[in-house]
DNA sequence: CGATTGCTTGACCCCCATCAATCCTCGTGG
DNA sequence: CCACGAGGATTGATGGGGGTCAAGCAATCG
């Protein structure tokens, strides 16, 4: 039995919240909740979504592959993320693969859903609006880093990042996500060998530590100097 | 004296086909028709834009620095195209910068004016809405691009691409851009000397012609094989 | 005309991709 | 319970790509 939009939280945490209640009624009716293990896949490149996925529980990988076969992360998205939007209003098939990197909770709204709200519910869709134009921005941001910093320093912000969003969720439970070195590597944009030198490197300068194949950042300062550069 | 947008050809080919008569009255009398040389800044990092530009002739060039100080190039504007969309929405200060790489003809329409249509015509949102689903897709691309091809794969691409855009607008007239070395640098991502290093080794294998310092594609084939690493 | 800006080429060296070998870890089946 | 295999993590060696500095050259402009 799966519970009512109106009560979730995820749906609070989104462009969904700008839903009126009646039209927030007849998603919860129409939606489908899915459960993903470590490692399934909620959509790949090439396919139609025809709808969207909010995500109740868990955290994915969103990739692109590039023409020599290898896959870059572009993204991660974890509760209260909506993914699948773009395709759905460009209408064309996913430019994007999503992976759960932990076990899952998800829920697909039809596309016909979305449009409709899309169209009638202004607050929707400037609310959608204005996440796609932030996602713009940082997708900007990424460019930039691409074009002119070092390896060093991408993996250096990556490491920060990693741990301000997958500590904690909404409700303050723990987000297990356990990253291989090849993930680090493919968020970097980097070779896996070039990635696990750095960490061994950065676990000597005692601004990480490695537990197992899992990493802490124990120096946040030194880490953001070396993300700039210094 | 100024043309009323609803005979402009550039309000054809963007998001403003979808509004109304009425409403493309109203933007006709409220929006300001600039002029800039080439070089001239449209608008720069980190101002309020309060509006969006629509290009009437010319193209600009749209960047963003680095923590470097390193300007990377983004994007390019041309006739028809709208800047300023991304900052609008947010409600932010811009994050990028638009410089003339041609003389231009612009026309600001403000804010007020493109907020009102976006929340009363649902077709103009929605053709916005898909603008910037398009433009998410081609960053999505770009990101792997830089992470994974080499300096020459990606400067190969890019000279087909302005080649492509870059020869003669809608109205047949001819587009004369004149890219620096620097400039084309900082759209590969990479040093200048290197760009021109390449360019000197296209031009050896009868890929490219360079006179003066424009630069002619004369073999696309080859450079498409280059620009998938064959 | 200097003078400034952009283009070109050379030299140098470091970062990082690649290949290869070894080690570690964990799940599976005997 | 242990052996063993497979996939991931690690380390070494190596070579090339590309960043940087510097000097010479062409072109544009006041």
């Amino acid at each position: 039995m799966s519970r009512k939009c109106e009560q979730c939280i995820a749906s609070k945490l989104n462009s969904l919240k700008s839903l009126s209640k009646e039209e927030l009624f007849r998603i919860s009716n129409c939606k489908k909740t899915k459960f993903l293990k470590k490692g399934g896949i909620l959509f790949d490149q090439g396919v139609h979504i025809n709808g969207i996925y909010c995500i109740q529980k868990g955290v994915c990988k969103v990739s692109k592959m590039g023409d020599n076969g290898r896959d870059q992360i572009l993204n991660f998205a974890k509760q209260g993320d909506l993914i699948g939007e773009r395709s759905l209003i460009s209408n064309e098939v996913s430019n994007l693969k999503a992976i759960a990197v932990s076990n899952m909770e998800v829920c697909f709204i039809p596309k016909e859903e979305i449009i409709r709200d899309l169209e009638k519910n202004t607050n929707f869709s400037m609310s959608v609006l204005k996440k796609m134009a932030l996602s713009l921005k940082k997708s900007d941001d990424i460019i930039v880093d691409m074009a002119q910093k070092t390896v060093k320093q991408r993996l250096a912000s990556i490491l920060l990042f990693l741990e301000d969003q997958f500590t904690k969720d909404e409700e303050g439970e723990d987000i297990e996500i356990n990253l291989s070195r090849e993930d680090i590597a493919s968020i970097v944009g980097t070779a896996t060998e070039s990635a696990i030198r750095l960490l061994s490197d950065f676990k000597k300068k005692r601004l990480i530590e490695l537990r197992g194949r899992k990493i802490f950042v124990i120096n946040r300062k030194g880490l953001h100097k070396l993300a700039r550069g210094l």
